[in-house]
DNA sequence: CTGAAAGCGCTTACAG
DNA sequence: CTGAAAGCGCTTACAG
């Protein structure tokens, strides 16, 4: 079964491989009606598919862009993932998508085989490892979008959550329901990837402004296998925080399950929020109080900013941030 | 900023295009030390790196696979996808996915696209309308493998659920539990999709191989959008059923909806079990019972068989249905 | 042990 | 209005 190319409907139409290359293309300024239609039928009848690795390897685009994201699991970077794929189906670009697992040397791998594979641009949520491969890929003026973290000083385009604000919205509702002793547990900090960062300094910043005492004790960052343990641990001490924040989805699932094994009411002992939306958040029991990033707009921003720079690569390399807004969704947990 | 190409590592190492490919594939058989030092040296002097697109051409395969799924909203998917990535990641393949969004037309578009791209194989979750498509690569000898869902009598690999025995594990183990009048609400069954039809007729044989009565009002297969409303209205028979068996994971939500705004108690008044495992199943109150697929086994074999097919495309097309066991999670909502 | 040459399937100036 | 020719960046038999 020997693959149909365009030479095989060019001798069919009787004409020359270029006049089917502009018939693919639509280019058919000057071209004769009969033209038209004898290549329209042969295609048809050879059942003709055009090659679109010949065709990247002459326009030097491929029309695929890459994402690579630093760890799958989270229900943002699905829901992201989602928005950039919708985003580029409708303008005919393809997406090839890569979890870097939270692993510095896996991002360096797949950054490097995207590009190998001439993919026309890149939306990293970066682990902030690969300084060097940043810095080329601004150096050349290669299309690159950052989502959900940003890198000090390098000029790229940010797409990202006002992280402060959904800190101090979770402390400004608690407070408002009477709680005074809020904790906050997020992943490790280790890696200063900044929405842990920034939720951690806007918890901060929101307790000192609320006027209360910031307690050292109610502030755990920890790997997720460590959480049960940690959160256990701030329960157990001798003045137990009566709220507390999770910093992300998974943060709160360990909480959540804290709550469980140990039989806590929420949110009479314990008031829960946590900062991502959750698909069980309503019907749970109690439903939980969630702060929502707005995943589809920032997924589509992303993919948006990318495709702009790829059709205009020499737009100057410059550190935009685009901040967006969380939203507090206020249920039963708190 | 000009690409470095082959040619420019091979005037850099004073030697012909044809060594360097040599040594890039590392067929170094007859290679001089001096030589490949060289090529070396030049590579990481310039930053050369390969051009896929290049070498595909060349070569006539892109060491990538296609991947459409039905619908991404199940949790089901995303482990799957999930599996096949980490499978062909390890074996030096991408993969790139493609939600049709249960559309026929979008899994068409996504088909041809595909195979434009010279992707060297597909696993397809099949919508099922697109039969033309599907004879055509069979009939090329193209890779091919369906997950989920099954075609009649096409001569394709099928990875499926013994989605049967789901239904009589439902069934046994909420008889065991004392229930009798169980009922099932799964998706619409329009369009004959396999999972669906098989679970009812699972859920049928079960009812009846435990003596019960089979009742058709606690039997309803309608869109999500209607699921809510269905529920309720089973649920105010006048001798409505005493548990509910969720036909999969969008199902289970939906029955988890009605239950908290029903305040129905869970399972006092009403069990209820869900095929698919979700994230939250333990940590809810009451935990829920679920079967599990083993999607990642599934996944894995997907992706294995068909790199398999990749590597030794002469291989005969034929029917052959790889059928994975359920699990059960007995928790506490039944 | 290494190189010259052909070719993968397209696109694109340019000629006529 | 259409075609001949060059070329995208590789790989691969084959020659020497």
């Amino acid at each position: 079964m020997k693959k149909i190319t365009m030479l095989d409907v060019a001798v069919k139409a009787n004409v020359s491989k270029s006049t089917v290359s502009q018939y693919i293309n639509k280019r058919y300024d000057y071209m004769g009606e009969e033209t038209k239609k004898r290549i329209e039928a042969a295609i048809k009848n050879l059942g003709y598919q055009p090659n679109y690795v010949a065709r990247s390897l002459k326009q030097k685009k491929t029309s695929t862009i890459g994402v690579i994201v630093a760890n799958i699991l989270h229900t943002f970077s699905t829901q992201v993932i989602r928005a950039i794929e919708d985003f580029c189906h409708e303008h005919n670009f393809h997406v090839i998508v890569c979890n870097a697992d939270d692993d510095p040397e896996k991002e360096r791998k797949y950054i490097e085989m995207l590009r190998a594979k001439q993919v026309d641009g890149l939306i990293v949520f970066p682990t902030g490892e690969n300084l060097d491969l940043y810095d080329q890929m601004i150096e050349e003026k290669y299309p690159l979008v950052f989502v959900d973290r940003m890198i000090d000083h390098l000029p790229v385009r940010c797409i990202l959550l006002d992280n402060e604000k959904a800190s101090s919205q979770a402390v400004s509702h608690l407070v408002k329901s009477g709680y005074k002793k809020i904790g906050i547990i997020t992943t490790t900090l280790e890696r200063k990837i900044t929405p842990r960062m920034e939720r951690i300094s806007g918890y901060k910043k929101a307790i000192q402004e609320q006027g209360l005492a910031l307690n050292e004790e109610y502030m755990k960052s920890v790997e997720v296998t460590e959480m049960k343990r940690a959160i256990k641990e701030m329960l157990s001490l001798p003045e137990p925080p009566d709220a507390l924040l999770a910093g992300n989805d998974l943060s709160l699932m360990e909480v959540l399950a804290v709550v469980k094994e140990e039989n806590i009411n929420v949110p009479e002992d314990l008031a829960v929020i946590g900062i991502d939306e959750v698909s069980f958040a309503s019907l749970f029991n109690p439903a939980i109080t969630t702060i929502e990033q707005p995943a589809f707009k920032m997924g589509t921003k992303a993919a948006e900013l990318l495709l702009e720079l790829t059709k205009n690569p020499e737009k100057v390399a410059e550190k935009t941030v685009y901040r967006y807004e969380p939203t507090l969704h206020s249920r039963e947990s708190s």
